[in-house]
DNA sequence: GATTCCTTGTGATTCCTTTCACAAGGATGC
DNA sequence: GCATCCTTGTGAAAGGAATCACAAGGAATC
């Protein structure tokens, strides 16, 4: 049980999780972390490992109880609780990611959707009426906004972060392909989708696997 | 000049290229390694590291000349050439994906769409006609697909991936939060939205920055 | 209850990536 | 031409993450 939790491990604790949540469904009730493992693409002792970072979980001899590893897993990566979210930028992207069922059932609401083109501003997706991007910080405010997701062009993402970050958020996601400045304390998570196909063209043009 | 090239020196390769050509497009035609890494968020050393396991690009006193750097990153990445993509699953994040400018002007094609809903198999998204899941071996022979992206759900991910595997494509971009198997010699990379959201979750929960 | 078989949690080790530090070499100014 | 200032490329060192290996302990069988 230490204090610094390195990135990778996170990560794979998401994936532990759902790992979990399908084995449930399966009425397994206990899986070791050898299963894990095979199930979630790494080690057993690196399920160990990334686990011991926050306790002890398991039992000798039986291995983890799923349904309580994952409540565990909840409690760990904050997801025993609701997050408001914005998303900022009504393209295609942002409509992708607003449809994405995967984010409520996980808990995270998209509470506001913004956008710069008055033509966009006013109609609603679903509930959610698409505001001005002007009214960012009255509606980060209003809406006790705590994650932004920042789906709008290169060129404006820099500008609108500085806004964001101003408010007081400290967590964002970043579609655009863009590497942000930003003060300590705040967290920026990338999303490069050319890249991620770049890793590939990379792969078959090197011939040979990455990562 | 090394053999072994690690992930994230490729997935730098790919920041630094869009930094030279957003330099280029300022009209500044040589930086150094420090002016590099500012703009892509790492350090010189690490810049000038990367680099060395592909060759000798830059000048001593004056640094990279721009162009031509570029110009040897496209090629190193593979990006010197048009890829045959075929996207499977034509629902929100497909959209999103096809209409994701960046691609194309990257070299990334995208040559075919397919869905299993036969309600948007035969309509057109442009010039791209939607043909039927059932045809997937025959499409990717047809257009000479190469990279092959999976937008379809988790459930269905692995037996389409199995699919592919088969007609000897070799790189795949998964978007399905799902653990996949392959073969040795093909690579996939899994970009999974959810558990971006999550890191972030984690980082706010725990009251740390993460990566 | 004793024996055998599993499985966890974790220090030690190995492997890999990043950072450091400096020699080598080019540019610039006088 | 000489001195000074930069910058690269890279071996060496440091730092981190993954793997190993095993002691500790529970379950199951007879």
């Amino acid at each position: 049980m230490s204090r610094k939790v390195p990135g990778s491990t996170v990560r794979r604790l998401s994936l532990y999780l759902r790992t979990l949540e399908t084995v449930e469904a399966e009425g397994i009730s206990t899986l070791s972390s050898g299963e894990m493992a095979e199930r979630s693409g790494t080690t057993a002792a690196q399920v160990r490992k990334d686990l011991s970072h926050f306790g002890s979980f398991g039992k000798r001899g039986t291995g983890y109880p799923a349904a309580e590893l994952a409540r565990e897993l909840r409690e760990i990566l904050g997801l025993h609780r609701t997050w408001q979210v914005a998303l900022v930028g009504a393209g295609r992207i942002g409509s992708a990611l607003f449809e994405y069922g995967d984010f409520r059932h996980r808990g995270f609401r998209i509470a506001a959707v913004l956008d710069i083109d008055p033509a966009k501003v006013g109609t609603h997706w679903g509930e959610v009426r698409i505001e001005p991007a002007t009214a960012l910080e009255q509606v980060i405010q209003r809406e006790s906004v705590e994650i932004v997701i920042l789906a709008v062009p290169a060129a404006a993402v820099q500008a609108v972060m500085d806004r964001v970050v101003a408010t007081g958020v400290r967590a964002i996601l970043n579609f655009a392909p863009t590497q942000l400045r930003v003060p300590p304390g705040v967290t920026v998570n990338d999303v490069n989708l050319a890249l991620e196909l770049e890793v590939l063209s990379f792969a078959l043009a090197a011939g040979r696997e990455v990562e």
